[in-house]
DNA sequence: TATTATAGTGACCAATTGGTCACTTGTCAA
DNA sequence: TTGACAAGTGACCAATTGGTCACTATAATA
């Protein structure tokens, strides 16, 4: 099905806020690269402001449905090579994909001038992923795979490396591939840190 | 002695760029800042980028002086209980200090808008204090207070998480003391988990 | 067919903002 | 004393930008 003028906009609006930030962000140049006019933009929203919030809106449910319940747990893995591919995976396609590759970068560099910019910044950055690495470490120890220690503790001892490399794909394209040697070694290494004995 | 103009229109350009952005900022606001005319700027510096780039001049110039050379490395700790208090110290003044807080604000939201900071920001986040850690472990390896293991691993698994505990301090300074109560007990964790045997 | 709501256009407006310029002031040296 | 230079001022300019408005076109409906 086509897709709305309503949501073509907050689409390209999420691209340009995430390239040049709220302010730097022009509604001619939205508006030119939808092949609207300006004043077209002000029949679907109020205001630059209306866009933004209706852009974080989005944003909200987006974390809400994600991080909010149980049910988009990855699969608890059963051995440490599973784990190891299971992470990798969700590191992959959390890097690459274009969408949340912006959605980093607005969350980035607006987090100081927008309330609730500041506050999904720290469920992504911060809270989400922690959570779901809790619970793979709770089941991972209980399966003897890894050392009983304090899983949160774990978790965030995993997830923060992971995520200062991530961020350092996002800010060099060019030393990705060094980025994801450096991730793959520190699994492993993390793996073998963190074995029963 | 007296702060040049020159310097005093720099110092409050960091605060405004670390608060509103490049863009967001505007050059009769800065004047006014400093009780200046904005014409009185135009003395000092040929334009608004001219600010910035002098401004970049002087982060570049501070972070080749404390990273460049291996001068600035902390005493290197006798005990566990010595490297907790060091990392503590190191930590809480990096978390407090007004002009260093500002510093990091104006890498995290101008990092993909600007190369030079861009490059800054790796250096800050990542390889700087990575490198630093790095030789402390080292050396606590060889005095028998870690496991041996890879010191750069050790070093960015110890610097992540702190790393992403500050950046929640910075955006929600309501939950510093929270962020420092887990800091505390995530260096506590580190230490005996990976305590040698 | 006439009507009405929706989507879109282009001209226009007012505020903001980076930058310029002629002018003043004060200090220091010849 | 005077001339020169650095520092500062306020008025002004032009470009950008968010927003408004009268108008058009189209499609669905009463």
């Amino acid at each position: 099905m086509e897709q709305s003028t309503k949501d073509r906009i907050l689409d390209e609006a999420l691209v340009l806020f995430a390239e040049k930030g709220y302010k730097g962000t022009n509604l001619r140049e939205l508006a030119a690269r939808l092949s609207l006019s300006k004043s077209a933009l002000y029949k679907h929203y109020d205001s630059k402001e209306a866009i933004w919030n209706a852009l974080l809106d989005k944003m909200e449910a987006y974390y809400a449905a994600r991080f909010g319940s149980m049910d988009h747990l990855p699969q608890m893995p059963d051995s440490t090579e599973e784990f190891f591919q299971m992470a990798l995976g969700m590191i992959r396609f959390t890097a690459h994909d274009p969408q949340i590759i912006l959605t980093r970068k607005l969350l980035l560099t607006e987090q100081f001038h927008d309330a609730r910019v500041c506050k999904l910044a720290t469920k992504h950055f911060l809270e989400g992923t922690a959570r779901i690495y809790t619970k793979v470490f709770e089941s991972m120890m209980e399966k003897g795979l890894l050392k009983k220690e304090d899983p949160a503790m774990l978790a965030i001892s995993f997830t923060a490396p992971i995520s200062a490399f991530i961020h350092l794909c996002d800010r060099e394209p060019g030393r990705t591939t060094e980025a994801f040697d450096k991730m793959e070694t520190y699994i492993r290494y993390f793996l073998t840190s963190h074995a029963p004995q």
